[in-house]
DNA sequence: CAGTTTTATGTATAATTTGTGAAAAATAAA
DNA sequence: TTTATTTTTCACAAATTATACATAAAACTG
């Protein structure tokens, strides 16, 4: 579970046979897919895959008909191989969350260089809807905390103020600003009702309660040690 | 101060003026530099550019040399322009941290939505902001401050104070200034509570304390040696 | 140097802020 | 509807900080 997959598209085998080849030599992991349904059937039961590289010309669905359909289910990288370098084609690529463009022929060199560009940008910023801090555990998509691999019960306020904290770990938030972060903007009660909420929330954290520092005269903040 | 600032580099300037013109309509602000030295002073003497757009061919200092000096000094964002898509130099570039290409000619469109992909790319990860002296370093997000490497506990009023201090590096500052920027308004108190948080803050600062300076008959100053 | 003014410092007190448990209010579920 | 759950409010204790004050020390003035 260190290699990271790759999910490769395209009509032709033998494409598809250069750039595994490509990629299994620089240590990634290939997926293949031999057109847009199977694409898509292989990424919905597979969401561990980190990057798709997609060819534009495909029967049935093409290339950009599998992105459209993929950004509505994640924001995992895309590459598109394209033979033709029409600009309105790129432009499209762009708007529907295409990440970089790569036009055949190419060179080995060039794919690998690419796949790690755009694998490196994706890495830095979040990429998965699990935000891990030591023995804490949050999956954002299903709602869901694990304490040292046991979950808790926490209620839908809880949640999100734990999962503001951790995304903003090490930064200290104002009473205000997690007012208007956590509830809505047109919430006007008591912004005490934080520090409830920071009570039940350290008591179900158990020893990581204190995770959540108090500034005092100023709010809280989440930060390790 | 809201618009982005970007660093057009060509040394034709009619490209710079097209590049400009396209920027700037999108709501950027765009400096330019007609040389690779050029860009560098600017660079060094602007750091709150966004981005960089590169023109590869260039005399005296080549786009790929200004992008290599560029990266000793910052992560800001690189796209370059560039005429020939050679391979041998596309690699060049993404080793040296380049962010984007875009091959001449190109479009308007294409030129502001690769801007606008790399900036989001770049934006989701910017830092915090650290006011560092010596060995006292402030971080103001987390509101927290470290003396040689170890956390020291101020209380809100003097970390105020010392942010305050630090800010105005070298600068006298009356007590009356101090009231109205570090207290709030509608404090009709004593200023002499200043003299006792300076008592507090030095203490807290160690060897450190004497930065803060006592400007006899007018107020503080902060300032190294 | 004596006298005056200003600052430093330790301590006491006032004021503010947070923690907590329990009750009330609002929401969701049965 | 009743019942359960979550969210908010409230009150008071506990903790922390800000300020005032008294006195000592230092700096300036003539």
């Amino acid at each position: 579970m260190d290699k990271l997959k790759i999910l490769v598209v395209d009509d032709e085998s033998r494409m598809r046979k250069l750039v595994k080849d490509y990629l299994v030599k620089n240590n990634y992991s290939v997926i293949e897919a031999e057109n847009g349904e199977q694409a898509i059937d292989i990424f919905m039961g597979n969401r561990d895959i980190s990057l798709i590289i997609l060819d534009v010309m495909m029967p049935k669905l093409n290339g950009y008909e599998v992105a459209e359909e993929v950004r509505k289910l994640s924001d995992v990288p895309i590459i598109m191989l394209t033979a033709k370098t029409s600009e309105a084609d790129e432009l499209k690529g762009f708007e529907l969350g295409v990440d970089e463009y790569i036009s055949k022929p190419f060179s080995p060199k060039i794919l690998v260089a690419r796949v790690e560009a755009v694998l490196r940008r994706s890495m830095s910023d979040s990429g998965t809807d699990i935000i891990s801090v030591k023995g804490i555990e949050l999956n954002v998509s299903a709602h869901k905390v694990m304490i040292d691999g046991e979950e808790v019960e926490l209620s839908y306020k809880e949640f999100e103020l734990l999962n503001y904290f951790m995304t903003n770990q090490g930064v200290a938030l104002s009473r205000e600003k997690i007012l208007n972060n956590v509830w809505n903007y047109d919430y006007f009660g008591d912004a005490r009702t934080i520090d409830t909420h920071v009570k039940k929330l350290r008591s179900k954290l158990g020893a990581y309660g204190d995770y959540i520092k108090t500034i005092w005269g100023m709010g809280y903040k989440f930060e390790v040690v």
